[in-house]
DNA sequence: CTGAAAGCGCTAACAC
DNA sequence: GTGTTAGCGCTTTCAG
């Protein structure tokens, strides 16, 4: 365990260079209006006594972090088994990073943690937070608000009374899933049936909305609740087959869902696509282009929105320390989606 | 997005509690010595104000911060798609959590980022670091030494000058190797390949050993490198059946090799285990059982070894604190692995 | 362009 | 027990 050295002060900078603590902290910080050798004095100092700044006092007073937390709400991480979660990170690392932004990962577990993760963002460690995953009663955004740092969430959020100001950034899921719909219709199908996700979720909501656009009087047993993994995949489509076995098209909330759904329908000895067509929703690779046959699916870019929740939080924090702000706040933005062919459907 | 409104200090606390600064802090650090009227009047001040300490300020006192970073030094964030991390960061975010600790995930994209990390570590935002996945020749366990914050390693480090008082956990790579190829040979295998891991990671040359350990003079072709990933091990086992037809086993680095290596023996018509006798390593559940058939493996308990890095570290910690320490110095751990018989050997 | 000085909000001695 | 007083290391007016 490496031993932990006293490190070097701004104060003892300045007596190496021979300046005051003031020029050194502008050397620092960029060397703007210091004298060029000057500025060369203090960037040996710097060197030779191997200063890095104390945050801590910075930010005590700048009042900035230059750190972003992101909040995921997923009980017993299931975080990391969902490549969705690990696409939309890594689209936020990336975004954060090209702005010299930290990444906070707070995760949280249980009931218990929310309280924590409230001192967490209360506590002022962090300049914004960019919030994930929530179900409808999730406490969560109730604390962040109290917690008053700037947030955009990741999915339209789904409280009733829709609170103002609210920044979030969602995929067309309704849209996605008309398309998805429509194409099964196009396709000749009519007792097209459809696994929703955890309908606790706006995403779920929204996917089942879209279905049920296009199949304005479908069969009510045809739809049935799934939870987005492979398991309720499995569970919904034996429930299906044995309410209807006359179905011959399965539109599932999301990729692992269309991979459970189509274990089963092999194991039932139905053809997919000949005796039933199958779409999904995510276009998650790994799974989308690994199943038996490769997934039909609805594509929606989930880098691209982690990157733009970055961006839209960090546009917001500059419009604050830029005062009433020279560009609008920030708004919500939702972003298209695509039908991908494969040999599902 | 949220507003963010000015927080109230210890300051405007005191006043409206009618008491010193002092009396405040002491409350809100757990109230010791403080007589109860007080006590109590302090806690309704700080619920009507919402009062939340600015870590910043407290940092910068008593230099805590009540956090650790985990720098995941994976290029190309392959860290989301691999169980492996997910499991580890899942036992460290418990131990930290259960111990107050807030965790900090640093990803690391590329070259670019270590000197980031290397500034986050060095400016005192954490009390120590968890490290991960590193390679022989990487730059970051220097980076980290100069920064002098106190480490933990995930996996035995590979440089060639063993520094002084470096800790880590890792598994019985070597042993966990030897229990799997004598399986093996226990089974009346003879003709035993291996599909290494990436050679540059300790643990792959370890199970590398392990296996070499019991084959004592492999005909070398049955050995080929993979990269611990489904189409490294695919890649490998095309290359083993074309050079050694004859093999009747296989040791896999880890269960992503595994489950690439079986359906290229699927895809050969090898029967598993009649042919081809398969064995993994890892016992990473999504994967080692549900591949088809089932997966023998070697089962390390990651998790765990997330929580004692998490906990080594922190007890480290404590004894900076408790200066010369009363317990020793925290030191290496290597836990023992099992092997799993499922009924792909 | 550079330096002196005043805090940022908090804790920890040290008095009372 | 409780209050007073120094700072922690840094940025930022404000003079010069």
């Amino acid at each position: 365990m490496t031993e932990t050295a006293p490190r070097p002060t701004l104060e003892a900078v300045a007596a190496r260079a021979g300046v005051s603590r003031a020029t050194v902290s502008r050397v620092v910080n960029g060397g703007d209006g210091v004298r060029e050798p000057l500025v060369e004095r203090v960037r040996k100092a710097v060197e030779e006594l191997g200063y890095v700044p104390n945050q801590a006092a910075r930010s005590l007073v700048t009042r900035r972090h230059d750190a972003v937390a992101v909040v995921v709400a997923e009980p017993e991480t299931r975080v990391f088994a969902d490549p969705f979660f690990a696409l939309q990170l890594r689209g936020i690392s990336k975004e954060l990073t090209a702005h010299d932004n930290q990444l906070v990962l707070l995760l949280t577990e249980g009931r218990d943690d929310h309280a924590r993760v409230g001192r967490y963002l209360a506590g002022g460690h962090v300049d914004g937070a960019l919030v994930f995953s929530l179900h409808l009663d999730d406490p969560l955004p109730g604390l962040i608000q109290r917690a008053g740092v700037p947030t955009v969430f990741g999915g339209r959020p789904g409280w009733s009374g829709d609170r103002q100001g609210v920044v979030y950034v969602d995929s067309d899921n309704r849209g996605g899933a008309r398309d998805a719909v429509r194409h099964l219709v196009g396709l000749g199908r009519s007792r097209i049936a459809h696994i929703a996700g955890a309908l606790d979720q706006t995403s779920a909501v929204d996917r089942l909305d879209g279905y049920r656009d296009v199949m304005v009087d479908a069969d009510p047993r045809l739809i049935v609740e799934g939870d987005f993994t492979p398991a309720g995949g499995e569970r919904a489509m034996r429930e299906l087959l044995a309410r209807c076995p006359d179905l011959d098209a399965v539109f599932a909330a999301n990729d692992l869902t269309a991979s459970g759904a189509l274990r089963v329908l092999r194991e039932s000895g139905r053809r997919v696509p000949d005796d039933v067509a199958v779409v999904g929703f995510d276009d998650m690779l790994p799974v989308a282009e690994q199943t038996d046959p490769p997934l039909t699916t609805v594509r929606q870019d989930i880098e691209e929105m982690g990157r733009l929740m970055a961006r839209l939080l960090l546009r917001g924090l500059d419009r604050h320390v830029g005062e009433q702000g020279i560009g609008a706040a920030p708004s919500s933005v939702v972003l298209p989606t695509t039908l991908v062919r494969r040999a599902s459907a």
